[in-house]
DNA sequence: GCTTCGAACTTTAGAGTTGAAGTCTTCAGG
DNA sequence: CCTGAAGACTTCAACTCTAAAGTTCGAAGC
């Protein structure tokens, strides 16, 4: 037999109204607009994350790999960084982006070598291959988000990029790197 | 000597503004507003990140432990869920769940022990001090998000929260769970 | 020119995660 | 009963990241 009123063991997974009902019935003293901005742009950010990870999947990149890419095409002409550079725009130890370099450098992503000019450094160089992931990423990634903001209307983008980028400055101004390594890429 | 117009070597973080430009020259397909949109949007919830990161490390809580405990507060009333469920909802595999619940457990934020009534099964429950720790992060954290959205009217944080919930619907109607475990908590 | 300090990267040890295999319990047949 | 299959959790090996040394090179002082 069995007791479906009885044993509820796993309850359904909260929708965001169901979360943001149960914050406010465990601390009152929440404003639930604030909260429906703060989480509702939680979990977006979360879904998307994982809608980018499938399709670098796609083309044989991790999330990782495709964030040293953009990190390099960003930085632009010569695609060349430093290890230590690249670190700190990706939000890592140095000692982390070691291995990743690794990594992509024997998956022909980028390439390794010594700076002659100063020979302490490393210079990592994006490869036409790596460029070329770059480029088929991109294109993905533009797709899909274009279709995510497809019921938006021009001026409803152009308002909604404006106040996400007041928020981000407001949060920059009041953090200001404070520990250094902290930044991390889009 | 030094040649300050040769060797750039480190070329400094690239802003928001910047970073937009750069996709812009490398990829001319992509519509700057949308990548406005986008790139603001997770430059903005890395930084809450990190905000929220310090704030509970103050109360000698990980993030991982902080989700954790949010996941058990919105389950509500008797504060208990299974690992597989916790795991499902972290966004986490069962084997990493296993090893937080150690962690917490030994800490005291939680207590783990048998299903009586069903044996296969294990119950994770807060305690009374993973409830207090909990409240005192949500207190730091409610007191961040008002800071965060204080430029905002009334109006304005209204419009942004339909705006960004109406994104989000569409994400998760696009993407209905597909491999399951994807989902991770606000 | 030799030495010392500092900078940039790599190496090492330890914590945390994943994916796969293993254990224990329940349930449905035979 | 006894067996087989499925479910829930744990264990194990491999991987990735962090923090703290270690290594190598360059620049400044004596």
């Amino acid at each position: 037999m069995s007791e479906p009123s009885d044993a509820p063991a796993d309850a359904a997974e909260p929708s965001l109204e169901e979360q943001i009902a149960a914050y406010q019935r465990e601390f009152q003293a929440l404003d639930p607009q604030v909260e429906q901005v703060v989480s509702a742009l939680q979990r977006l950010n979360r879904r998307m994350n994982v809608a980018y990870g499938r399709q670098t999947a796609t083309l044989g990149l991790s999330n990782a790999e495709w964030e040293v890419l953009k990190a390099l095409v960003v930085s632009g002409a010569p695609y060349q960084l430093g290890p230590g550079e690249l670190a700190k725009r990706l939000g890592l130890t140095p000692a982390a982006m070691t291995h990743r370099i690794d990594r992509m450098a024997s998956e022909g992503l980028v390439t390794r070598e010594r700076d002659e000019a100063n020979r302490v450094r490393v210079i990592v160089e994006l490869t036409g291959e790596g460029r070329e992931k770059w480029l088929e990423a991109m294109r993905l990634a533009s797709v899909f988000e274009e279709d995510l903001l497809q019921d938006l209307n021009g001026e409803e983008r152009q308002l909604l990029g404006q106040v996400l980028t007041r928020l981000l400055r407001r949060v920059e101004d009041a953090q200001p790197d404070a520990d250094g390594r902290l930044s991390d890429l889009d």
